[in-house]
DNA sequence: CCTTTCCACTTGTTTATACAAGTTCTGTTT
DNA sequence: AAACAGAACTTGTATAAACAAGTGGAAAGG
């Protein structure tokens, strides 16, 4: 392919706004000298911005310029949920160490339960698993993840210990391209007491989707239930013109 | 402008999808029998197709095909939080009769506490409301609003038991642009208890988010407090390849 | 001085074209 | 029959060009 210019622009800018070369209410380059710096074609440019308005960085004023209206204090929340990103990659980038302890991992067959909550089909195989992610001495997630046995073969413990993603993407060889998410607050169960630091909450925030690989196989469920004060999603969105 | 094509091909798209036309695991048309379709470019095809790729409608595949990964049963919510949509909108969309009471209508001056939350400067004149929302006797959100006077002049009790949004963009011709939003789970406080219909919930599900205008001016703060069993939020993401 | 007109800028949309690269099937070769 | 090569599809990225339309300031007019 004529090879991926948008992307290196894409993360070149996104950073200036983030170290604050650009700050929130200041206006950007215009397209046209981006054009020049970066020499390539505005539609190169305008796809990088796209990207970053999104992102929920920019504000695109017809005529005017391009308006930056992100600053950092916004990143109030450990995680975002912006984008499909493994537990593991939202630690790093937060430079948090993060530990995780399995609970249950097994293999079996999807039966009504299994098939209501995650959408498998009965009698499908999977690997059912249950983990506590930490910081530290608090336990703030209770992960329950159901994959489908044929696109995940080779699943093990020690993997689910690390990074499954990285087991996937990497030694599979599998693409994860698309997710659904729905975001609830739930009652804590009995099983959150037992291994959630709640303290005096009872209650959790819930963040259950699925996960599509790039031949478009619904392969994984995946549930995460949140201490709450340990975790808020932020979400952009662009409204549409009303006409 | 060359006029918007783009928009009634996503709308059409968008609907065959929503009624059945496509179901999930079908490989849309390729774009180049749309482009013969409609008339147009790949481009403009392609424009409507990422925009139902990023609603979470679609999946395309390189090489083989655009694949629909949505079905109707996904919405098990109430309100979906992909893009800004006002409550009277959403329910509109749903074929839900809302109800408004507004608890609190004042003209203030920021203080340090409005300031804290809502991100305006002290000092600042805005208007202070509270209303609790409605369905039927089910009292399910409670929102605060705190609107920028300067660009929001106007605002009475009567429109804000309305729709504010229509008279911002109707009457005020102002035209709201993006937003971003926090989502969190909350401890009930007592304003909680007393209006809304939480049953035995003892905690909401919270969103907060400031809203800009076209001039790129945060005019908006607003946080709904939302009885859990009653709303949940669904959110695409499409993953970025990881390279 | 104030208003209007116009120009030069900005972003928004569309067309047209070219090539890169992944997928699938077909036909040939071994 | 199996393996390979290639053609014919698909989507992905980039270039180039044109025009539409909103904005703001400068120039021209009263």
């Amino acid at each position: 392919m004529p090879q991926q210019k948008y992307e290196p622009i894409y993360q070149e800018i996104k950073r200036e706004i983030e170290t604050g070369v650009y700050k929130a209410g200041d206006f950007l380059p215009s397209e046209n000298a981006y054009t020049e710096k970066y020499n390539c074609t505005r539609n190169t440019i305008r796809r990088a911005l796209s990207m970053l308005t999104s992102d929920g960085y920019l504000l695109p004023q017809h005529g005017r310029g391009v308006q930056v209206i992100y600053s950092p204090k916004d990143l109030r929340s450990l995680f975002s949920i912006g984008g499909i990103e493994s537990l593991g990659e939202a630690a790093k980038r937060n430079q948090i160490v993060i530990t995780t302890k399995v609970i249950t991992f097994k293999e079996m067959v999807a039966d009504e339960s299994i098939s209501m909550m995650a959408g498998f089909d009965i009698g499908e195989e999977v690997y059912f698993i249950e983990r506590v992610r930490k910081t530290g001495k608090k336990a703030i997630i209770f992960d329950t993840n159901v994959f489908l046995k044929s696109e995940t073969n080779g699943l093990t413990k020690e993997i689910a210990e690390k990074s499954v993603y990285e087991y996937l993407e990497h030694d599979l060889g599998m693409t994860i391209t698309t997710s659904r998410r729905r975001i609830t607050a739930q009652k804590a169960t009995k099983k959150d007491m037992k291994y959630l630091s709640l303290g005096s909450f009872d209650f959790v925030l819930t963040v259950e989707g699925q996960v599509f690989n790039s031949r478009g196989v619904m392969f994984e469920y995946t549930q995460s239930r949140h201490v709450p004060d340990q975790v808020c999603f932020i979400e952009s969105a662009v409204r549409q013109r009303s006409k």
